[in-house]
DNA sequence: TTTAAAATTGAAAACGTTTACAAAGCATTT
DNA sequence: AAATGCTTTGTAAACGTTTTCAATTTTAAA
């Protein structure tokens, strides 16, 4: 069957196509019945407005861009599934776009959206500090960056204030009764991480609590195998830490595992606390108790972010930063 | 800054903006020197081609369409992340559609994409047996279903071979020694679960093991929810299975949950062994072996089927089915 | 040189909408 | 009944490309 258009439903309407686009437009310059008469011949055929032919005129294409790091990582396919339906709810569609970890590929994918011409991209980073030079190549679509923390920039971002987070987990550390406690994974190179750790040594001056540190100098990203290296040299020779509060998540899987093999009890003979709050954390084996980001809130407060500045808006906030939470699983005890 | 058009290099080079358009498309009816010269301007002046406009007289978008149940999703978001990597090596977008387990929600979110004029349409359905009512929508757009057995449809799909799963399964176990084993979560509504589960019967049969069953009537998406309950009821009154094949991963992390509440221990008093292979399973704390679902081959063969619809290809393949492979991890033991 | 063929370029139509502007219809006011 | 204003409709241009066809230039052949 052919495509049927917006002529094919004047000619059977006996109008000119300009009303038919009114009709379904809505527009309010149009007769009821012209209106009404129109719209059930339109659904009789079967008519779908062609949204290529209208973004060509309207200039904008109701698509939102996505370039993100993975769409693979469950930190990232949840914030992902939340960008998408708050995309929805406002109409607008989403394009995908895999970087891969890599800061070449996301460059590219960034300006082959731009050829796409959508509306606005949202851009969950590869990297650390990098991925600010991506403005450089259009200064005038609007994009967000989501879940890093960006320093030294005038983009816009969402994230979460790393530094409260850093306090909340070494203040439930302490109400549970711990006083000296390792803080394992910290890369240097990461805004992100300066900042959970900076909050964490706060707390730990202010509560009298002992903080140690076992860094990630590797650099790279921060998988739970870099958790596990560093756990198990950790355990190789143990100080009297009672607990260890993770970089990440992903990290404290990787802690679990060499606590494990070492035949070390969690909670029992060490508690753990992780940070990020990704989907394996909640499985009942886990059952990491982590500072959590808000995920949906972090993919409402983009996508508004995005619309705000594609409409225009007035208030401009460069950035946003919401607070983490706590969740309690079965990782930590007290003592 | 001015978004910069054909037009606008064309004024620059001194030519018409056909000619323009042809030395950008790589066309062989222009001039070498006239085309390098074109090239550098384009590039001087950042000139990127609208898409928009090009699809509009192309008639085609090359993007894809991508529905899927969930993008969160382990398994799904595995999956998505492979067409996006397979459909970018094509030169094709990904517009990424969530239906959120909703049958309706897909269907318009499968019109939606239709509106788009994406070139294809990729299906992660929703369910069960439901979901073939969506090619009534329109019969001319590619589509096609992935990672469920269709029946009774002559729809495009891509899925895997779930009675060699079945057997592959049970002949594992049988092979560590096995020959009393629960088969459960099967789930009467669904063709995959009936025929994994007509494929262990087979091997049962064949290599005498006896194959009890423990189904999930409820209905439902087989979550680690019911997983635990179902395991939960059977070790409130085990029989003498030595082993538990779960219909899905999902289910057996539910059935891990379970022994673990109960203090039975995997795999020492009871092996368990999973289908789909989704990223869960791989973590050392849970360790799962299963039956896999190889989800890049899956990824590549449904990007390769409907291109090979698009491209009108003659080689009309209506649907493949992927063998499954083993893999080993730690939850069955000898026996 | 002339001519034919081939290569290169340009003009203009097309893709399916929206929208500014003009025209027409109709009701209200005088 | 004419003038006025408001509502509804139609006409045509625009959006930024690609592509057909014709026109022009270049090259090769005679």
């Amino acid at each position: 069957m052919e495509k049927v258009t917006i002529k094919d439903i004047a000619k059977v309407a006996n109008v000119s196509y300009a009303t038919v686009s009114r009709a379904l437009s809505g527009s309010s310059e149009i007769g009821e019945a012209t209106r009404d008469r129109i719209l059930k011949i339109c659904d009789e055929m079967k008519y779908i407005p062609d949204s290529v032919a209208r973004s060509m005129v309207k200039r904008r294409t109701n698509i939102l861009g996505l370039v993100t790091a993975s769409i693979n990582n469950p930190f990232m396919s949840e914030l992902i599934e939340e960008i998408e339906i708050t995309a929805r709810e406002h109409g607008y569609n989403l394009m995908v776009c895999n970087s891969s970890y890599d800061v070449e590929l996301e460059k590219r994918q960034f300006s082959l959206l731009l050829g796409r011409r959508v509306d606005g991209i949202i851009i969950i980073p590869v990297g650390h500090d990098t991925s600010a030079s991506l403005s450089q190549y259009s200064s005038d679509i609007p994009t967000v960056y989501v879940s890093e923390s960006l320093q030294d920039t005038n983009d816009h971002y969402v994230s979460i204030d790393n530094v409260v987070g850093g306090k909340i987990g070494i203040e439930y550390l302490k109400a549970k009764g711990h006083e000296k406690v390792l803080y394992l994974g910290r890369r240097p190179g990461s805004v992100t991480h300066k900042l959970r750790s900076e909050g964490a040594i706060e707390a730990s001056a202010s509560l009298g609590v002992r903080l140690q540190f076992q860094d990630n100098e590797e650099g790279g990203k921060s998988s739970s195998q870099v958790g596990y290296q560093l756990a198990k040299k950790y355990f190789e020779n143990p100080s009297d830490n009672t607990a260890i509060f993770c970089a990440s998540d992903a990290l404290a899987i990787g802690v679990m595992q060499a606590a494990d093999e070492k035949g070390i009890r969690i909670p029992e003979d060490i508690s753990i606390l992780g940070f990020d709050n990704i989907t394996f954390s909640s499985l009942p084996r886990i059952g990491l108790t982590t500072v959590a980001q808000r995920k949906k809130d972090m993919a409402e407060a983009a996508v508004k972010m995005i619309l705000d500045m594609i409409q225009g808006s007035e208030e401009d906030m460069k950035n946003q930063i919401l607070s983490p939470v706590l969740v309690e699983r079965t990782s930590c005890r007290e003592v």
